[in-house]
DNA sequence: CCAATAGCGTGATATAGATCACACAAAACC
DNA sequence: GGTTTTGTGTGATCTATATCACGCTATTGG
């Protein structure tokens, strides 16, 4: 039994571990190349993380200590509201992207928001010192953070300009063909609530 | 005469010249110090540009060509819905922010967005070519352009909450708190096109 | 394997905010 | 300096979406 465990475990990190490292080489060499040992070194600097589904990555009050780099599963961010209660969405996460509570990632305070599993989750976390340290030391990493950064404040106007111009119904029709996977994965409540749309509306819209 | 002319422009070179870049120089220096001559380098890559009210700094269709460091006076980035021709703001911009289509601007591709002059403006122009120049001759740009992303990323968050789960007034109270002098310098029905709220709402609102 | 919970659809009703339609005031412009 | 144009307030409606209330189904967990 002893060995066998040994075994699965060696696999397991097998799994997990290179492969999974391999995935972020893989993000950033989207937007820049990196040699072997830059990316050892670089990759020193996160720490692995695996969290069960409704497990909490960050709880409104926090300090919010890192950046998470989703290897895999899916993490919501969201903010309740003190006078009714609702919860917003204010992000989804899946393999390949970032997620945290920036504000208070970026400033040090303690968070608004919650962050939890809605499946089982393998993140890699970054502290704001580490991400600091690299971007001081290696001009590579701080490129890559403008251009992740540049990209996300697009994404975010996109967003807000469709809060802004479109209709439910046409916003709930752009998800859909932005996202067509998500539908599958995760309950039509989350969508509703990132969509600001109340489920019930959303379950009308979608016929 | 020629006298009087010369002098004047004199004056206005310094008051709009120098007087214009250190605006920038200070607006850098808020994040990374600079040495005299990083600074006159940097600003080698801008070129400086004068509109009048109701001039187009970008219009639909165009190739954003630069990024724009505003100097003096007020512009709205707005989109047009082609469906029922309303207008909506997706930004307000005045005295040392930054504005342009930045999806047309990052990616090369033409602007789905106008922005235009609401006040005279003075702007520095930064073409793509030119930020990555200087991105990439100095580290300390990278910096400064990464953390300015990261903020306006945090900043975009914040609005998008917002519009999820303030109602019209709660919104409108919001802004009046973060730019109470907003309100003396544009007229409401920019507010309410920014708020996301027809303009008789707002003037309801407002009492 | 069965109970508890979460997810989903759908009718009836309520409401925030949009729209339409004015009037009047204040700028901007020739 | 008078006339377009732009901005603003306000009443009367209309409508997209929220809310409440229910039942049924799937999933989860002990």
């Amino acid at each position: 039994m002893i060995g066998v465990s040994f075994l699965a475990d060696e696999f397991h990190v097998l799994y997990s571990g290179i492969n999974m490292k391999h995935k972020l080489r893989q993000h950033i060499e989207e937007i820049t190349p990196l040699t072997d040992s830059e990316f050892d070194y670089i990759l020193s600097h996160f720490t692995p993380k695996k969290l069960r589904k409704h497990q909490f990555l960050v709880q409104e009050g926090d300090l919010v200590k890192n950046d998470y780099f989703v290897l895999s599963g899916l993490l919501k961010a969201y903010y309740i509201n003190p006078d009714d209660g609702k919860e917003h969405i204010l992000q989804l996460a899946w393999e390949d992207w970032w997620i945290t509570d920036y504000q208070a990632y970026f400033n040090g305070t303690s968070s608004t928001l919650n962050i939890d599993c809605v499946e089982e989750v393998q993140v890699l976390c970054l502290s704001l010192h580490n991400r600091d340290k690299i971007c001081a030391e290696l001009h590579k990493m701080e490129h890559f953070f403008r251009r992740k950064s540049n990209s996300g404040y697009v994404a975010l106007q996109r967003r807000i300009l469709s809060l802004l111009t479109n209709t439910a119904k046409e916003r709930y029709e752009q998800l859909l063909s932005d996202y067509p996977t998500l539908f599958q994965r995760v309950p039509k409540t989350l969508i509703a609530s990132f969509l600001g749309v109340s489920r019930e509306t959303l379950s009308r819209l979608s016929q």
